[in-house]
DNA sequence: AACTATTTATAAGA
DNA sequence: TTCTTATAAATAGTT
């Protein structure tokens, strides 16, 4: 262990610059998105680097991330209620329709921005933007992330009451 | 002191969120521009607050604005046919999905959204801009409704467990 | 704007 | 790669 104070300088080993590079790109996302959420304004964050084919873009996931918030911070009343008015067999299709709706429209929008954006910066013509369209890995992390968080909530408040 | 954990909510009170705003936006600017330094990539950062009149953005507006400055010069029919190969584009991706219709509706907002944003960052029609971005509560909306969906969805298949 | 008790992020190591 | 853990760094609440 014994970690050191960090030396802002270029990382040379490219092990640790890789490692480092993934830690800290997790760290600033989260950020951002904690003070979209937090702070109800608009951000925008690009990451160009070479480990990574397409560049990787954070844009209105934000809106996701407000949504979020403002569902943890129901009133624990409103959730149940909710909860209770559904019918197993339904919601297993509205899951799985849900979830695939919702990564479709954050997949597609993910899309459009960072063509526009992309190309704005860059000035490249369409078919070479087009080929660094966004991973959707990156935003079914994001989405993975998510649901882990509604799961959790919905656990906890859910022992709470027990 | 007695500091507690954040609650990863929208602040209501004014003052507090301003403030956390501040602390915050200076923390992601000191880790972006460290994630840059140490690992030698590039990346940009653009936050759109309703304290700011104009838009921050990393590492520096003169780049930015200036790669902006070509988009706006492109011609007419340059940025037509981009957006009609964004649209075909888009159209393939959403025709694997049940949900069509809804999503024809958000990628228009999203067109527009992405307008709005540059012209945010060019400085034109900021007050106009802000207005619109509230729009975005609009999308986030629809989102939310998703999410409500699966939030419904988890909470039975859990009470169908127990 | 400064101060710290804490939480949070993360450099190293496994 | 992923996880663990000791420590550095960020920051919420307060003055």
């Amino acid at each position: 262990m014994v970690r050191k104070k960090v030396n802002l300088a270029h990382i040379t080993d490219d092990a640790t610059r890789k490692s480092t590079f993934r830690k800290r790109k997790n760290g600033l996302i989260k950020k951002i998105s904690e003070l979209s959420t937090l702070c109800g304004i608009q951000a925008c964050l690009i990451i160009y680097s070479c480990w990574d084919s397409k560049p990787f873009v954070w844009p209105s996931i934000d809106g996701v991330n407000q949504a979020l918030g403002r569902f943890k911070s129901m009133s624990e009343e409103e959730q149940a209620k909710r909860r209770m008015d559904q019918e197993g067999f339904i919601q297993q299709r509205i899951e799985k329709t849900e979830r695939k709706l919702m990564k479709q429209c954050l997949a597609n929008r993910e899309l459009e921005m960072t063509n526009v954006m992309f190309k704005c910066l860059t000035g490249e013509s369409s078919v070479q933007s087009l080929n660094k369209m966004v991973d959707l890995n990156d935003l079914a992390w994001v989405i993975k992330k998510n649901l882990k968080e509604i799961e959790k909530s919905l656990g906890s408040q859910r022992n709470n009451k027990n």
